[in-house]
DNA sequence: CTAGACTCTTGATAAATATCAAGTCATAAC
DNA sequence: GTTATGACTTGATATTTATCAAGAGTCTAG
């Protein structure tokens, strides 16, 4: 059977250590899937069927209450989502929709779980990504509740700008709908928070951003280890 | 040695399966500590040489930036906290403080990983941990994205009534200077959430809640399994 | 018992954020 | 080319939340 794109995860930390008939087992039942843009992959609430992992594309994470829809997060490659879910055999706990068009590996739940349990390797790198995951999420708890608006959008952009290498101008990756909703704000408010920034070097060019300011930004924003660095 | 706390956290999931002499390894460099309220135990940023267990007392789980200070999370017997700093060996992200006097164990970090690297059932029940952990985070990030003040008040109201077994008067657990910040507002408004529930029949009294009217609570709280059930 | 500290509440006001309603601009459809 | 459609912006306004100031009540040290 050649899957290229099944070899391809074999070397992500998550794989890389468990032993070959564990990772035959895990993907033995795993599908490779294409899909346009706009498909909801996983709807909340339902039981955690697959651990998707993204090979290709963009995926939105989102959830719902009472009519209210908010951003969680986007996933770019190559990464898993809802692992948490998957280990525990609980319902996703949000949504996921395609931004573009995107590939996406299933592995079926229960062999994750299975192998889990018998690849102490495994298991030690699943631990590993979970932390990893939990870390970011208290991190951006913590950005949600210690920052304002502006200050979260500030924030954001220097880090992405900091991704991206550091050069004067750069493309903004999400629309500036989910933009909005992944700082929790309104598009109407990234606007205004846009044009606050204005005063700090920040131009705004549809989605390129242009910063020609970098210390009275970081003044503003006071990006912290213990919120922005995502690798720690 | 006679250390019956340490015989005590044995059972708990995340020891109960491990090997004795794991279990032996792990606990023979462990502290156990009595420590008077408001003593700071952890300092975000640090880095985390020990993983902390509750045995008994109530400790505060909080966050600082900019001058600004929020509660996480207040951690009861019998729990872990910070167990995804020892097993990342990075820094803590949140610091903790005993509320209450608190008996607390001490188990090096460098001693958890080891032991974790050795012991697959150990490293099986720290993903089971991590991961509900995780989901807890998540959950707590959609309850301050997707709901207003008011409405995570209602829907703490809710959870704390169903955990004492729904009595129709029942104790709040912290005070309310830190479930306001928990629940991510000032003290002031909290007060103001109270007594907008009084329309939906709550009624407080110093630490003292009284809901007598729990349908009407509900219709306004719109309490789900997805972000508020904590076992799921 | 009393002074002081502390928690909590209340009212007045300010700031932050959301909503509503147009309007601009670009792109896609016909 | 013209007409939709959608993304974004802007202004006016409303709502939510925070801040500031003061007061009521409770607890504790002396």
């Amino acid at each position: 059977m050649a899957r290229p794109e099944i070899e391809e995860i074999r070397e992500l930390p998550l794989f890389a250590d468990m032993r070959d008939e564990s990772f035959e087992a895990l993907t033995r039942g795993a599908y490779v899937q294409n899909f346009p843009p706009l498909i909801e992959l996983i709807r909340e609430g339902d039981p955690a069927d697959f651990l998707h992992i993204i090979i290709e594309g963009n995926v939105e994470l989102f959830a719902e209450w009472n009519n209210r829809e908010t951003t969680m997060a986007t996933v770019r490659p190559i990464s898993t989502f809802i692992l948490a879910a998957t280990i525990k055999d609980g319902p996703y706990l949000m949504s996921a929709r395609t931004l573009e068009k995107s590939r996406i590996i299933l592995l079926p739940s229960l062999d994750v779980r299975t192998v889990f349990e018998n690849d102490a390797k495994f298991a030690q790198a699943i631990v590993l990504e979970l932390a990893q995951c939990y870390r970011g999420v208290v991190k951006s708890s913590k950005n949600l509740k210690l920052r304002t608006s502006v200050e979260r959008l500030a924030n954001y952009l220097i880090r992405q700008h900091g991704y991206q290498g550091h050069p004067e101008v750069f493309q903004l990756q999400v629309d500036k709908k989910r933009l909005a909703a992944l700082l929790g704000m309104t598009p109407e408010n990234l606007s205004r928070a846009f044009k606050t920034l204005g005063n700090y070097g920040v131009a705004v060019d549809g989605a390129q951003i242009h910063i020609s300011n970098t210390h009275d930004l970081h003044q503003f924003a006071k990006p912290s280890k213990l919120i922005d660095d995502y690798s720690c």
